[in-house]
DNA sequence: AGACAATATATCCGTCACGGATGTATTGTC
DNA sequence: GACAATACATCCGTGACGGATATATTGTCT
């Protein structure tokens, strides 16, 4: 009865949702996971890593072992995590459907500048 | 000038998201929002009624001062509320397709509640 | 070589959103 | 009249968030 796995971690928070995101291209060490997740989302060490903490604890994300540089450490997202990552984004995609079905229109003008 | 009431609120997270969206078509009771809240995210009464105090407060919902209904409270978004709702659902989406590019592939067999 | 910024990880802790539990009153139903 | 559902509201424990802080190493500038 595996499959719960998932659906116990949905819906993910905006930083949970950023840095799983950050490593779904590759592996990743952690200070580059909170750079990139910070064009996203705001994002402070503390949240970086004590997100790292419960995603490694919840078997989301692992660590590869392997370095390039004696101080990082290298993570990558599990199948979990992948699958995870996967089910977050449709479900983002349903929601922002919904709003669109809704009649919620796209931004227009000053306020549209998105960061990407 | 008043463009960063709109940011200060985003990202959303995801409880909050969902009453703004239950009122982006009308506006409606708090009872009825957390009924179509729950739909999209677990919501107990205490979030409901706490995340309104704060959507009043940030001026993104008011309260009509209408009822049909003795009991009934009703709300509806400010524009500000539905131009937030608008950015948050553009930032979903961007969410979204960023994932898609990084290859995050759609989920396939059981664990997919809806088809694509 | 020495000074200083940036890189990189980690912990601590105050703040605040979350959400279950609980309470009260009203409406609908049998 | 009894009971469930509706409807709103408050309380409070738990936990995520994120700034502050600490430490060590690497890179850069003069």
């Amino acid at each position: 009865m595996a499959a719960s796995i998932l659906k116990d971690h949905i819906p993910l928070t905006p930083a949970v949702f950023a840095i799983l995101l950050a490593l779904a291209d590759g592996e990743k060490h952690g200070y580059a996971i909170m750079q990139e997740a910070r064009e996203h989302t705001p994002m402070g060490p503390g949240t970086l890593y004590g997100s790292l903490d419960r995603l490694l604890t919840a078997g989301l994300v692992e660590e590869t072992g392997l370095t390039d540089d004696e101080r990082r450490r290298y993570y990558r997202l599990t199948p979990s995590g992948r699958q995870t990552l996967a089910a977050e984004t449709a479900r983002l995609e349903q929601a922002a459907a919904f709003a669109r079905r809704k009649g919620v229109k796209p931004l227009t003008g000053r306020t549209a500048g998105a960061r990407a």
